[in-house]
RNA sequence: GGCGCGUUGGUCAAGCGGCUAAGACACCGCCCUUUCACGGCGGUAACACGGGUUCGAUUCCCGUACGCGUCACCA
């Protein structure tokens, strides 16, 4: 059975040339964690940066690990965070498809190129035990290395089951060149005749990935570091074919702690995770672009980066050889920094829902309230709990009338309730303008700091310590009649 | 265990032979203030260790320690 040298060839002439092209290739096994994304993010500001192309290619090429609903999350994470792919599966392109499953044959051809070349056999051993170790993989030992070409085909016409393996030089060294960690050069001896096309007759990700790679076009290969020792064995795949090696760029990984990855199974947040915490998008990937990568030049000292501006000055130099670990605090800092930045519209509509949460009457205004939010929370899920006490008066102590700065005790926040209820109820109009002038005039009268005053009837008002906004804004949102009942409530307490 | 890679404050990190070793988060203090916060100002805190090379090493080389990765018909 001849090789059609003529399907080579076509497939060489499809492939695109000229300009950088990347692709985010993950496997459909799960969800979207943290390292994934910041990958993403980094192959996608490479292409970006440099005026490419950006590539989703889905890697399924392991039956047994299919996820059902897994490509759905990959898709809608990427145009959630604004990762648009200009080649894919759902969009196409000049080297469709992009699904490793519907590319089958080609690993096939390419796999009896190789064999064809003599950098690959077929191998019928059975499935090699996990038996452990002795650590000494032994090529040497293995009987089909050194195979009769004839014979070997004679089997798999006779329709045996094979694998075909890489075919590594017995000798000598390899060295390949990563953009990050520089050159790095292996014996060959170290290296085993890794599978290139499964017993089922799909490809392995080592192979399907160089293949796919090439053909593709692809110019900056974007990956975990835990593929950098086998990044050896491409260079020689690539050799075998003659094919030009595309640029490496081995990130490490995102740590949940010093010796740990951050996986789903330690319940480390996955995208959706953080986004169902409260945190915003831009806040994500601001956050997640500077673990593990750092600006150059004049940019050194800034943090604070738009996706836009990412690709502006994103540069593959900038990213660190160590691991990062994921610091939930500093991601809640640049959470609020994005609240903060927001329009006071946008930022009372996205709140809008969190108040509603347990803020439910409706005379109560949302917006008003959300003004007040703005500056001081650092997580939208922050919300509801902070703002509870507009829809229901807590239950408190009375202690929390002595505040030693606003100099109150029991006996001075009686006096002040007992003269800001007649003077508010008083008010010809209920705002916040009014009450404000209203409270400071009463102080001045009263010969008392404002703190003196305000505290009490911000404990009145809202039965806790630690409130958003000030005596004067929470008076006007509730209202002058709950106001007024609340404050006499307080009274009351204090009298008792 | 073999091979590979890594190591600047608690965390993210700048540094690329000569610096009082940036900046940010967190923490602490002060100021502002109608609480908390926000904001402003200031503070504590680091080059893993040992050899070289050099006039001079955080920067270059070699060891050691520690850590991580890999050694799958998983990616």
């Amino acid at each position: 059975m001849a090789l059609d040298m003529t399907y080579f060839a076509d497939m060489e002439a499809k492939i695109p040339h000229g300009k950088v092209r990347t692709r985010f290739a993950p496997s459909p096994t799960g969800y979207m964690h943290v390292g994934n994304l910041r990958t993403a993010l980094y192959t996608w500001l490479i292409a970006r940066n440099a005026g490419g192309t950006f590539i989703l290619r889905i890697e399924d090429t392991d039956q047994g690990r299919l996820v059902e609903g897994a490509t759905d999350v990959i898709y809608r994470t990427m145009a959630e965070c604004g990762l648009d792919h200009d080649e894919g599966p759902d969009v196409g392109g000049p080297v469709a498809p992009y699904i490793q499953s519907q590319r089958r044959d080609t690993y096939g051809h390419y796999a009896r190129l190789l064999v064809e070349k003599g950098h690959a056999y077929y191998c019928f051993c059975e499935k090699t035990e996990s038996e452990e170790d002795s650590g000494d993989f032994n090529r040497a030992a293995d009987p089909c290395r050194e195979l009769d070409p004839a014979v070997a085909q004679a089997r798999v016409d006779a329709g045996e089951p094979y694998v075909i393996r890489q075919k590594i030089p017995a000798c000598g060294t390899t060295t390949f060149h990563d953009a990050i960690f520089g050159d790095i050069t292996v014996d060959n001896d170290t290296l085993d005749d890794q599978i290139l096309i499964k017993r089922d007759g799909l490809p392995t990700y080592n192979f399907a990935n160089v293949i796919d790679d090439h053909l593709m076009g692809i110019t900056h290969v974007v990956r975990g570091s835990e593929y950098l020792s086998s990044a050896p064995k491409y260079n020689l795949l690539y050799e075998a074919f003659g094919w030009e090696v595309p640029t490496y760029v081995h990130c490490s990984p995102v740590m949940r702690d010093a010796h740990n990855k951050m996986s789903k199974r330690h319940g480390d947040p996955s995208y959706e995770d953080l986004k169902a915490q409260g945190y915003l998008t831009e806040a994500i990937l601001n956050y997640v672009a500077l673990l593990g990568w750092s600006p150059r030049g004049d940019k050194a000292e800034q943090e604070v980066f738009s996706l836009k501006e990412l690709a502006e000055v994103f540069d593959i130099t900038g990213i660190s050889k160590s691991p990062a670990i994921f610091d939930i605090e500093k991601l809640t800092h640049f959470n609020a920094l994005y609240l903060r930045a927001m329009t006071p519209e946008a930022f009372a509509a996205t709140a809008e829902p969190y108040i509603r949460q347990t803020v439910k009457n409706p005379t109560l205004d949302t917006a008003a309230i959300a003004a007040l939010l703005q500056a001081r929370c650092e997580r939208l899920t922050d919300i509801p709990e902070k703002v509870a006490f507009f829809e229901t008066l807590p239950e408190y102590d009375k202690d929390l009338f002595t505040n030693k700065k606003s100099k109150t005790n029991d006996q001075v926040a009686l006096a002040m309730l007992e003269a800001a209820i007649p003077m508010l109820e008083a008010l010809p109009a209920w705002t916040t303008d009014a009450i404000h002038d209203g409270l400071i005039a009463l102080a001045e009268r009263l010969e008392v700091k404002n703190a003196t005053l305000m505290w009490p009837v911000r404990i009145a008002a809202a039965g806790q310590a630690v409130t958003p906004g000030g005596a004067v804004e929470i008076c006007a949102i509730l209202g002058r009649e709950e106001c007024l009942r609340r404050l006499t409530l307080g009274l009351e307490k204090l009298k008792a």
